[in-house]
DNA sequence: GTTGAGCGTT
């Protein structure tokens, strides 16, 4: 029709930008929100009533008051959900410049050659930035290498780009590795797990994920039930559980606290949070086939609360695993 | 004096 691009703004003191109208004058969502992520809507101060109002939409479409659009500045309407969207997306920036600054580990280097010196690991490694330790692993009597060292670098970017490459060190292949002693077997969780606190009843696993989506992939959220006004998260990063941790977070308009989620001993939650199922993570298990029983009774101890089960004839322990794996999944979702 | 998947004497 008229006019080829409407004025939307992310307010109204906020400079306006051109969004493409269609051929029929309409203006689609999708348009708005490619400018403005997150837009659910338009809204416009109607010249004469000096209120506000807002912009009918229809199944993805932005319809213009009266019969077009004129010369007003439209403002972006957000979900209620999202009206600290600037915030966010402070705190999720906030995530990003914390990640950058944080420490980095030693890296274990496999491989080495017998005669690698640490002169020649560092000068190796400097070449992809600046190096701050660097230890070549020897025999106490002998003096002679095992064969493996560690390099620890200033820089957090570094340490990713080395971890992700091979390397050819005198000759050889090695790889760099974070060592095992960082994620130790009895506490692995504990930097990729978060602890809410003070959460309140409405807020379901969904919420929690949607959430916490912001700030990096989320591999797990775990709601105590009953309602313990608190709640587990676990992303994918650790990095980014740690950069978390000591945040107020507002939750749907409610306040909560992040911080580490207590490692605990060796549960059948840990154990399932790993993918290492195992006996072990049974606290108690009892198993009844006498007299023609043929099930398999089980008292699982999962986070704080127990489960008393009742299986049908576990024939071996890979079954085992098949079962506790489809409980797991049926307290997941 | 050897070796080749791994995991760090202080």
């Amino acid at each position: 029709m008229s006019e080829l691009y409407i004025r939307v703004a992310e307010d109204e003191n906020e400079e306006p930008m051109e969004i493409p109208s269609e051929d029929d004058g309409t203006v689609l969502l999708s348009s708005v929100s490619a400018q403005f992520p997150g837009a659910c809507g338009l809204r416009y101060r109607n010249p004469e009533s000096q209120c506000m109002r807002g912009v009918r939409l229809v199944e993805g479409v932005l319809h213009a008051p009266e019969s077009s659009w004129g010369n007003l500045v439209y403002v972006v309407n957000y979900p209620k959900d999202n009206k600290r969207k600037m915030e966010e997306i402070d705190a999720a920036s906030a995530v990003k410049i914390k990640r950058g600054f944080q420490k980095t580990s030693d890296l274990i280097v496999l491989g080495l050659p017998w005669k690698t010196t640490e002169q020649d690991l560092k000068d190796y490694f400097s070449t992809f930035g600046e190096v701050i330790m660097v230890q070549v692993k020897r025999d106490a009597k002998t003096g002679n290498s095992k064969g493996f060292g560690f390099v620890r670098f200033a820089d957090y970017e570094t340490q990713t780009k080395v971890i992700a490459q091979r390397h050819m060190i005198d000759g050889r292949w090695c790889d760099c590795k974070l060592p095992n002693s960082k994620a130790s077997p009895d506490e692995p969780m504990r930097s990729r797990k978060i602890f809410v606190g003070r959460c309140t009843e409405d807020m379901t696993t969904d919420d929690l994920r949607q959430y916490f989506m912001q700030y990096g992939e989320v591999t797990d959220v775990f709601i105590p039930k009953p309602f313990r006004a608190f709640a587990f998260v676990t992303f994918a990063d650790d990095q980014v559980a740690q950069a978390l941790c000591g945040e107020d977070l507002i939750i749907k308009g409610v306040s909560v606290h992040i911080s580490n989620a207590e490692p605990k001993h060796n549960n059948s939650r840990q154990m399932m949070d790993r993918g290492r199922f195992g006996a072990g993570g049974f606290s108690q298990g009892y198993g009844s086939n006498r007299g023609g029983l043929s099930r398999l009774f089980l008292l699982v101890h999962y986070d704080m609360d127990l489960f008393f089960l009742s299986l049908p004839l576990v024939k071996s322990a890979k079954l085992l695993l098949i079962y506790v794996k489809i409980i797991y999944t049926c307290h997941h979702k």
